[in-house]
DNA sequence: GAAAATTATTGAGTTCGCTCAAATTTAAAG
DNA sequence: CTTTAAATTTGAGCGAACTCAATAATTTTC
């Protein structure tokens, strides 16, 4: 059986991230400080620390939970693709989109993004870039298995246009996390209008 | 004539940018403190902050210059592209990437795009963002200059497709900055990839 | 040119993220 | 059960960004 100390900790890190979450949804990143989140875990500022490198840490773990739901939400997508490339594209990333806001917030999210560039090294920040790469991956299967089932141009670097793609449904979110009255439609709308541009140059002649 | 007053406003403005940039450049970012840069600029800290609201807002009136000279680099290419999409795009972008580093370090890059996500509604980050969005504008104006010029397909949405490829460009200097021993030469040859498969696609049949 | 009004500068003080030496709790040894 | 060793928790203290009431410099008024 695990011992005492191993079961508290298990116990402990959970209760710190459930504290976090709650606060940071609650009252945003920056007006909740880690004296508040420890309080509300019922542990010392200093105990925090031993579970977690940082404030920023603590949300980047939040952050990843995220990420992954995204990510296994995706493949099914891959697998079975809608008949036709801008609705493809359209049905993978709108669910990108949608997951999105299950447990953070624009601001949660803005914070996160802006910390994985700024700390790029800390182990949290490489786990999420690695995610970002899967999710690139994601997106380059995509449009592979399309060209496979005949429905795109296989002329074309299947690789370089799935990275392309994903960058850019990236750096759109980060435009609609920086607006704070932006919705998900228009969000939305944005992207269908430049996949339906690049599935007009993907379709088969 | 003007007065004293404003004669030392400018003065001391253009002082405390001159120390922040030898200083950010010299130690980065993080090791410089405003006490720092006040004390080069022979000023005091509270007068540092009647001339900026933030370390970071410092910051990014240097990056505001920078990207300022990129644009207007840029305009040459838009005018007399090369007749040749994929080498168009090649030079257009490259010439971004090469001046990005004429006046700011990697860890400089890092610290202002992290700002500019996380404090989106500060002056001077929704002046870089503008700015941004001249950018988009002028690769844009990239691709429907070769559509004008008969070297790109034209049943296609230049507008979308030349923020997509904005876009990527942008993200793609993104992880060049996060990752500190990548060259600009490797930036360039990933976006050249993607460069290509773009040109193929748009190449008229 | 002196007094009043306006504008700008100053630096000690506040806040918050984070650290680390001492204290406490749990596990292992005798 | 007691002692020793190891692991964990703790919170006062530190550093740095930023603020604001008091002070000083400049301009305007008469």
């Amino acid at each position: 059986m695990t011992g005492l100390r191993a079961r508290q900790k298990r116990l402990r890190h959970e209760r710190i991230l459930d504290a976090a979450l709650q606060l940071f949804r609650d009252a945003g990143y920056d007006a909740v400080r880690t004296e508040d989140i420890a309080a509300a875990a019922e542990v010392s500022v200093g105990t925090l620390y031993n579970y977690f490198e940082s404030k920023g840490d603590l949300l980047l773990a939040l952050v990843t939970i995220e990420v992954e739901e995204v990510l296994e939400q995706g493949q099914a997508v891959v697998k079975a693709p809608p008949p036709d490339i801008a609705r493809a594209l359209d049905l993978l990333i709108g669910g990108y989109y949608d997951h999105s806001n299950t447990y953070l917030t624009k601001d949660l999210w803005r914070t996160a993004l802006a910390l994985t560039i700024e700390a790029a090294e800390t182990p949290f920040s490489v786990r999420f870039t690695a995610l970002d790469r899967s999710l690139t991956d994601q997106v380059c299967a995509l449009v592979q298995e399309l060209q496979r089932r005949g429905l795109a141009r296989t002329d074309v670097d299947a690789q370089a246009l799935g990275q392309v793609i994903f960058n850019s449904l990236n750096q759109t979110f980060i435009e609609f996390v920086k607006v704070e009255d932006m919705s998900i439609d228009s969000l939305k709308a944005v992207v269908g209008r430049q996949n339906a541009a690049l599935a007009r140059l993907l379709a088969v002649s």
